[in-house]
RNA sequence: GGGGGGAUGCCAGAGUGGACAAUUGGGCCUGGCUGUAAACCAGGUGCGUAAGCUUCGGCGGUUCGAAUCCGUCUCCCCCCA
């Protein structure tokens, strides 16, 4: 978005500095050293990295890339790191789930795909991005700079992570190259001469120990940013797949809408803050009003979801997402892109059910009849036997949610 | 190399010869209340209209009868070396 070739002019004004520390962040250090770079004038080197494991990426991980944005308005030249050579390696640390090695092709279209959807966040002027692919300093790595690299850190210093720590007194396994992750990492920063790294408060340890790896490098060490990790949609666990409690980037924009909205008030802030798209002053504005009660919880949620649906897909598909929101939930109305089937008629409930693929059996058709939850044209279907005709298009609804046209068929 | 413990429905996890289609919790679905919030309340959640049928890792066996006992195979976990 916006992109202009010419060098930009770097914005040293203190209020929006404070700003971009202060809102949507957890820990800044070290905050002095941080804020003399932000006062200098310089163009700073702004350092993220990702992971191209995986290619579902949700509106959690944009956390991180609205930060990266503010670093851009105020001049400064975002680095990010394609973590496309640890990925090709696989990582066996801890977790029960272990991570499989990827081909060059797989981690490359992964990478892609996080690409195509950084860019609808971040600034793509060149003078203020730059994508570094960690395989082009590691690609010829030898034993010898491994050995060096490891030189520079004991395992004491290791142990001071948290995680490390409490599996090793509780005596689980902590694989050597768990160790090799956040030096890697650490070298990343060496790698690309960084300023400022930012990441998630899970990544601090790794974070630091960029500081001091540049340090060792006789590199100014970084200054460090974490950003917090955005809850799901249930308001409580962190947003990831297998919790089924995420925004996908990719979700269709109903869809996209419709989860936002479905938050719970308690989460709304936080959404405010960390997911909404929107300038500062209306963010402002509205937390405010939330805060002091004056304005209506689902009229803000409204601002945020609208805000995160025009992102990823533009003003327009917001406007709709809205619309159709409206429409099938607060009056009840039947949305207006919803599928159609042919049905040869006559059939039972029960069949039209299972030919829309509302019910996997008939034993679940007929429970939801019997429950009232299933409706034609509106109006509540009692009877689980009855033989239907009709021969004009009906709308068929299951719940609140499912819809689907049948149309009179052979 | 030695020893021990497991595998039950979407998940966790009871059940250890009949009363078990299988307690309970979570999830999910439906209804109520709503702002499709959340919270809360109620019901439901193998297949079958039903009679009934098929389930408790796989196969085989004992028994009138097995998720429960025996044999075997596969897979998982733990402890010792």
């Amino acid at each position: 978005m916006n992109s202009q070739g010419n060098t930009p002019e770097i914005v040293t004004d203190e209020e929006r500095i404070q700003r971009v520390l202060n809102t949507g962040t957890v820990t800044v250090q070290v905050r002095e050293s941080m804020e003399r770079k932000l006062r200098s004038g310089r163009q700073l080197r702004v350092k993220m990295g990702f992971d191209p494991s995986a290619p579902d990426i949700h509106i959690g991980h944009a956390v991180g890339m609205r930060k990266l944005r503010e670093f851009q308005d105020l001049g400064h030249k975002i680095v990010i790191i394609v973590g496309d050579w640890t990925a090709q390696i696989g990582d066996p640390s801890g977790r029960s789930a272990q991570r499989r090695m990827l081909t060059a092709e797989e981690v490359q279209a992964n990478a892609q795909t996080y690409l195509d959807q950084f860019f609808k966040v971040v600034d793509d002027n060149p003078e203020k991005v730059e994508i570094a692919w960690q395989s082009s300093w590691f690609g010829d790595f030898d034993l010898a700079d491994v050995l060096r690299l490891t030189s520079k850190f004991t395992v004491a210093q290791m142990m001071a992570r948290e995680d490390f720590r409490t599996r090793f007194e509780s005596e689980s396994p902590i694989g050597i190259v768990e160790f090799l992750y956040p030096l890697m990492q650490a070298y990343d920063s060496v790698a690309v001469h960084a300023d400022v790294e930012m990441g998630g408060t899970d990544q601090t340890f790794n974070l630091l120990v960029g500081r001091d790896i540049q340090r060792e490098m006789d590199q100014k060490p970084q200054d460090i940013l974490t950003v917090p990790i955005l809850a799901g949609t249930d308001g409580v666990q962190k947003m990831s797949k297998s919790l089924d409690n995420y925004v996908g980037v990719t979700d269709e924009p109903n869809d996209m809408y419709g989860k936002l909205m479905s938050i719970p008030d308690t989460a709304l802030d936080e959404y405010l803050i960390l997911a909404a798209n929107l300038p500062a002053s209306e963010i402002d504005t509205l937390r405010t009003s939330l805060a002091d009660g004056t304005g209506h919880p689902r009229d803000i949620k409204d601002k945020m979801a609208a805000s995160v649906v025009a992102t990823y897909h533009g003003e327009a598909a917001a406007d709709g997402a809205r619309q159709a929101f409206q429409r099938v939930f607060q009056q009840g109305q039947v949305p207006d892109d919803i599928e159609e089937f042919s049905v040869a008629y006559p059939a039972t409930i029960v069949a039209l059910l299972r030919a829309v693929g509302f019910a996997g059996s008939n034993n679940e058709a007929r429970r939801l009849v019997q429950q009232g939850g299933v409706r034609i044209d509106g109006e509540r279907v009692e009877d689980t036997d009855a033989e239907l005709t009709f021969d004009t298009p009906i709308v068929l609804q299951a719940g609140r949610r499912r819809f689907a046209r049948v149309l009179p068929g052979v």
